[in-house]
DNA sequence: GTAATCTACAACCAAACGGTTGTAGGTCAC
DNA sequence: GTGACCTACAACCGTTTGGTTGTAGATTAC
């Protein structure tokens, strides 16, 4: 689960596979269409996609010739929800914090 | 800007830094005492910190001759706004299909 | 002042990344 | 069936990553 977790935030942690995920989220796209708007081979933004389908942010089906990439949302939500995990836990320790601070400082004035 | 982005989500592509991450956001912990939770040298761990502190995801304080090792939250609350964002443009999309679906059903009763 | 502790950083190495070109397999149009 | 198009994948290459060991600089304890 971890691995699964590292391949999502590799994933994303390239400006162009971001660009992609953001177009294939709310359209299928042909992987040639996608590679028209990247300065880089059609191989490159292939590989690009693989890695982003190796770490389940999209999905390719079949469309006669063509690829349809389509990005999946159930996937981005989990990578949405562990980051907030982690919000969550600083929230708490603020919170912490705020009740030391209340209990401290009547103490402090008798 | 993007290169910011690039480095917050390589930088949780990582096991040992999320584990990091997750230690320092409640408490401040020096180098040496990290790198005894995790099977590797105390070097590598240094550098994870490092890969962290670029990251703008943790901050290092002197404290004496320790360095204590701090999560940042504005950059983690930042992370997840981020994926949130992704999660919105999905949220719309799927609004999209319902609405296509409600529009559609009753043309096929009739 | 000396020894122990904590950190920083350089040098090195194998493996993974991110790109390239080239080749080959399906599918469509005609 | 031929040609054009879309995709898959292998081979290659320079750079980055993630780990190691070793050395050196501060700081603390005594």
């Amino acid at each position: 689960m971890n691995d699964e977790i590292d391949r999502i935030f590799h994933a994303l942690a390239d400006a162009t596979r971001r660009d992609i995920v953001r177009r294939a989220i709310t359209d299928g796209h042909s992987v040639t269409s996608l590679a028209e708007h990247y300065d880089m081979s059609f191989a490159a933004v292939q590989k690009h996609v693989q890695v982003l389908e190796r770490a389940l942010l999209v999905t390719k089906e079949r469309r006669g010739r063509e690829q349809l990439v389509r990005g999946r949302v159930d996937t981005i939500g989990r990578a949405a929800t562990l980051l907030q995990a982690y919000e969550q836990i600083w929230a708490q320790r603020a919170l912490h914090i705020d009740e030391i601070l209340a209990e401290d400082t009547p103490k402090e004035q008798s």
